[in-house]
DNA sequence: CCGCTTAAGTTAACGGTGTTCACATAAGGG
DNA sequence: CCCTTATGTGAACACCGTTAACTTAAGCGG
């Protein structure tokens, strides 16, 4: 197996080997600690040690740019979910696990985070990172959906799904933007899917 | 009554009368369909009809004028959840028209509704806005809890406060962000205090 | 192996931005 | 009435996103 990228191809001098890979990676690195905005294209091209025009072969402009991280983050975020719920099992603990990895991402990257729920609204949410979004967003609502679809009605739990979503999104919001001072026995008492079963 | 403001004094020439609050009311016009950060200085400037460093006789940095802003926005949400729980009494359905309340609130102001929720992280929740910040939330913290004190005792009503304020906050949220397609039923639906009662 | 096409870099420039500085003007109190 | 102070102006600085014209490297057909 060969990995053609940045791997084997540090700096063979005029041309990068990849960019773009490299673009996305030190995009993710900055948004540790930085706010999408606050991310130059330049400042960017220049951590990478390229020219900023460089960067306009790989991506039309800077909205793509920010589209390719939030595409990442998404995925990512889609990961831990996956990975809490084959850790907590399918059950009702498995779906809280589910909520506070959410959580969890969500104040491991806020950056990243907040980029990723910050769709233009001029856009008319037609962008192609939709597939993606479904991705994992849906593995949440289909979770909460199975979870109480049998005790209740598919209409019930549906909105029993939804409720469970702004709920989990709302936590991390807020946390984010510390409008509440959260230590981890408070999340894990708010997420609580029993207090949401009608 | 004498309003020695904008009113009268519309254009006396070299000065202008009352700069700021002019600012301010021209900034939240241009929220009305722009997220904040598509907002330039120079160009609100334009808009009043002033030059750009005018602005800095009265805001010491763009972000004074955004913080400004989100003042004036959270004053705005806390008369509209009293209005709407004046309106719709004291019970359990004065408390889901405080929610409603916040998330039409969301819908109608997109932008100044996220910029009231984008406090700057690296900001150490210390911005002088933090009096105001209270006097919005904690209305909607207070009802709740008072709701349910009586029935459980006051640790899970804060916690059901708390459910409320995330329910509620994330489903505007989502809804701003077009991850939801909601209706107004939808959000009626959702926004139901009964479901969330321990 | 050579030459040509094309992908992927470069520098220079344009208009726009936030911010600062020196200066100009209006308002108001001694 | 003058002098202070608040409030405006315009020019300048450094930076930004984006484009254009140019240069270099890579790959491929003959």
């Amino acid at each position: 197996m060969i990995t053609v990228s940045t791997l084997d191809a540090a700096k063979r001098g005029y041309h990068h080997g990849d960019l773009r890979s490299a673009a996305i990676e030190e995009g993710l690195r900055l948004l540790e600690d930085r706010v999408v905005d606050d991310i130059g294209l330049r400042e960017l091209a220049r951590a990478i040690g390229v020219s900023a025009s460089a960067l306009y072969r790989h991506f039309p402009d800077k909205e793509a740019l920010r589209q390719a991280l939030a595409e990442e983050g998404l995925v990512r975020l889609a990961k831990a979910q996956g990975d809490a719920q084959a850790h907590g099992g399918s059950g009702m603990d498995g779906f809280n696990a589910t909520g506070r990895a959410y959580v969890q991402f969500a104040l491991d990257n806020p950056g990243l985070f907040r980029l990723m729920f910050s769709s233009l609204p001029t856009v008319d949410a037609l962008g192609g990172l939709e597939g993606k979004h479904d991705e994992a967003m849906q593995l949440l609502q289909r979770n909460a959906a199975e979870l109480v679809s049998c005790d209740v009605g598919p209409a019930a739990a549906q909105l029993f799904a939804l409720r469970a979503w702004a709920l989990v999104h709302g936590l991390a919001v807020l946390l984010l933007d510390k409008q509440i001072a959260g230590n981890a026995d408070l999340i894990d008492a708010v997420i609580d899917a029993k207090a949401l079963v009608p």
